[in-house]
DNA sequence: CAAATATACATAATTTTTTTATGCATCAAA
DNA sequence: TTTGATGCATAAAAAAATTATGTATATTTG
């Protein structure tokens, strides 16, 4: 039983709009499996936390969906706006940004070139 | 005036522990600008999460207080426990983990030697 | 073939962690 | 003398997760 990563609370929706940048569209279950194989099961999106997020992205106007039966079970597939690539965009910078401090801080004597 | 970084949630007991490991003790205040002063503004340490947050790091053990008295203002310097000791040691690995499954995440072509 | 597991969505209650808004007090500088 | 910096603190609200459920279909396994 490998331990679990924490997500830090914040990184989610950035986590959903980057992979669906990268794949053009997925349904939210895929969404689960995919972190789950690219982490190595070190990460896991819990549906909780998934399928809020992703309507309150649709509500905000970053996601479209659209519906799909396959094999007789619903799947809903979305994908990003012309909005929500912007918004990727401007989230994929706040996390660098974030990274780089937090490695400053955490690292304080290496010399980083940017 | 610069745009404000975002703090990811569950990233501030980590800076704060970190922190402290490296400088051995430290205040309230000085923890703020510390962060201030390192990441060159851009992320900021709000009182309202810096106090709660040591005041729950000590209630845990991680952290022990000395009251000291500068220039007719009350100073709590605090500083790691043993506990405490370990504990940053498991967030850093925590972080350090995050980090490299975000990069993994966000640039899936980019190959990593770990 | 029955039961367990995987697929696929969803929501409600709770917890965690932060922001925002205050409050009090001392000291230095303008 | 009043503004800004220093230094602590708490309360209300918001944000974003976890945990616990619930429903339903398909596939695998004993």
């Amino acid at each position: 039983m490998k331990k679990q990563q924490q997500l830090y609370k914040g990184s989610l929706n950035t986590i959903i709009m980057k992979l669906l940048e990268q794949q053009g569209k997925m349904y939210g279950y895929e969404i689960t499996q995919k972190v789950k194989e690219i982490t190595q099961g070190e990460m896991n999106i819990t549906e909780g936390a998934l399928y809020p997020a992703l309507h309150k992205m649709e509500a905000d106007g970053f996601l479209d969906v659209e519906m799909d039966r396959v094999d007789g079970r619903i799947r809903k597939y979305y994908k990003l706006t012309e909005s929500g690539v912007k918004e990727t965009i401007s989230r994929m910078e706040e996390l660098e940004n974030f990274i780089r401090n937090m490695q400053t801080i955490v690292n304080p004597n290496l010399k980083l070139d940017y």
